[in-house]
DNA sequence: TATGAATGAGGTTTCATTCAT
DNA sequence: TATGAATGAAACCTCATTCAT
């Protein structure tokens, strides 16, 4: 039933077996998507997949296994991009705002298969023993390094623990993109971002606002307006 | 049919079967809220609200109507409370924090019930056609008409949609709540609120900076500046 | 809710115990026989009679009970009714009409009732034990005697035992009487009884068939025969 | 995918695989028969044929389905034998005795089964539509081929609608049938059908029947003819 | 007598997991 | 390694029957 693809058979042994491997996490991620952990069967994965129902049980120890590997992919490659993501841009609004953008754009696209099929490793008490807590734990380090850096820098305000920026970043960032998954239109997903940041880096940012708090931008406006006073000087001196 | 009602001991028929109601609605929420819908069994939910597990369907079509049945209470009475808090409170600022408040303590108290059994009601793409999302949406609006009233007092910054301002709002302080859970000591719930309103009100508010709070304006702001800034320049310059 | 009727309001207690009584069996009747008696609840036989599911249990033991109530009650209306109906016939052949008319009557009004209901009568092999069995005895005794007259008076052939030709009357016109219900237009209901005792006259009686039935082939013969004789007759006078 | 199949033991997988499945029908034949349909527990069916519960419905989509399919194969034996029972004989007479005899075997044996099982198939008004409908229909239809088969040849009266005849027969044969099984003794089943068919033929063939088939008449045809014979001999005494 | 809420045993069906091939 | 038929535990739900009022 299964001809053999030409071009891209995979060569080694070793090969196959991971591209097996791929299929089966791949096919369980959408499937586990559709309707949660609970109502994903073995047998549609396995179908999916393109494999028996038996060949799953090899690659994988049970149903929670195999959950775990989904999750597992996934956050490494969230945390990877993110990671990478970060490293060239120089200050920390940019970072940030990457970090936003790169979240939103992922989750929206993976709410389903998030919110349901991963509940499992979110709800129990001992959540911080579980694998899902730990792989979450990774990703938002990356999040966590940008605030320390932006602290040192003296970006970041100090009032407020990082735990809580944190979990406003990503709670707010999570139910943006559930929002945005349940419009007809994608298209606005750039400016939907925009404008959360907007409010989010007004909130976390120190500069201009290192007096009374308020916005962050007005750090910049400050700047810019010293500037144009000294340039203003500098002309009326000369004009003098 | 309706005897004047007389408080004896278990009372009328009907305020007993109401009381019976309520303990099936309450043993749900505990066992939903355990492992979350699928896993919770009927057996459980029958066996801690006291009564046989015919009962439950005597009171509930079925599982699916119980967890509605949940649902709509929990929603009904955050709904409620919400609308009655915010009506003493004179500035927008005050009724922020309050909702803030009332919302964290609910979420934070009832996180497993929410987390996991209402996903049925969340996951789905049809989701805005759900009885679920319906009960939210009534929740949210007492928020929004917060929102709406700051905006004509001049106390919200509009350069960003309500929905945005929703979305982290709630998103944010959810992920606070499900943070606050897994600490072994909630007395610090006072304190992380206000540190997330710290950064919201921040974000949403305009006051304190009114005219350099940034938000988009201040680009504007900014750009007339600098024209201004180029005008004397050329004017100095000029002037020589 | 229930006003008291006033017209036939029943003057002693005993009249109405017996009326409800009645309305349970009747309820029972129409209920049994839409699906079949597992398929009946009790819960919608009470409501059809207008009685607390409770109240059924106060007058009959349990659902078989019931079941027995509501065939006792059609066997005897239905044994009575045929021992009336031939009283005032003379002949065999006109009993046995009436008791085909009769029968194919009141089985095609209650054929559901009787097809699914009363299976539990009769599926069992110690049918003959049970008291469907015994009910269904008495009334096709009402059959047998008509056939034992007729033997005696020489209208029935005496070459066939009696049950066979029982079975055949009744399973044949069963089996009409089903067919009957099936078809929208009940109007040929005389036609097609007509129809069947053709048949089943010919077959089951003795010499006036021959003469006028038809049916019976040996009219023809025995026509042909005589003819025959009489011609034999005639030749053999001639002969001589 | 059809390798040629070798006899081995369990032999091929297909075969083992038709094997289980004859095996749950034959049980569920069983089991059905005792008490009905609704009274039947699949887990019993399980039992009989050696499979576990699950392994029913790995076979059957459900109880229904099973039900049709243990009917399915009833009827398709029950056609396919008459119709093939008929070929070599040559006379309508001899058919429709073959097929009493045949109908009265195989119902008398599957009685409990046909009585009870499959009424969910005959109760309901919509019979006619349902599969269980198709399948009767299809093997009455030999029955109809002979008969109008006889009547072309001029054997069967013309006067009564062939769906007379079919429920009388039919009709008859099933209560006699049921009747024989009452009996402990199965031994005059031939004896039995014989009867029934001397009234069935009687009633339905024409004329020429009457003089061999000796139908129930042939005692009153013997009469008369020695009492013709009398008068021939009375009439040859008087020429002499 | 009458009610109808409550019971709880039991049945059908599903599906993760195993295992013979 | 791969298969997929087989397993059987377990869950939802129904409904005859009981019993407190």
């Amino acid at each position: 039933m299964n001809k053999a693809v030409r071009p891209s058979r995979p060569q080694t042994r070793r090969q196959r077996v991971e591209e097996k491997e791929q299929a089966i996490i791949a096919a369980a991620r959408a499937v586990f998507g559709k309707n949660g952990f609970d109502k994903a069967k073995i047998a549609e994965i396995a179908k999916r997949a393109g494999v028996a129902e038996g060949t799953v049980y090899l690659y994988f120890e049970n149903k929670n296994a195999l959950l775990l590997a989904v999750a597992t992919e996934f956050y490494d490659r969230l945390t990877h991009d993110a990671a990478e993501g970060i490293k060239s841009l120089p200050d920390t609004k940019s970072r940030l705002a990457f970090l936003a953008r790169h979240h939103v754009e992922r989750v929206a696209a993976e709410w389903p298969m998030l919110s349901t099929a991963m509940m499992p490793f979110k709800a129990s008490d001992e959540y911080r023993q579980t694998e899902g807590y730990q792989l979450n734990r990774t990703y938002v380090e990356v999040f966590d390094q940008v605030i320390r850096d932006g602290i040192n820098r003296g970006d970041i305000r100090t009032d407020v623990p990082l735990s809580v920026m944190r979990d406003i970043f990503y709670g707010g960032l999570e139910y943006g993109a559930r929002t945005l998954r349940m419009r007809p239109d994608r298209a606005d997903l750039d400016e939907t971002v925009d404008q959360m940041m907007q409010i989010l880096s007004v909130g976390m940012l120190v500069k201009p606002a290192a007096v009374d708090t308020d916005g962050g931008a007005a750090d910049a406006v400050l700047d810019r307006l010293e500037k144009i006073a000294t340039r203003l000087e500098t002309t009326a001196a000369t004009t003098d």
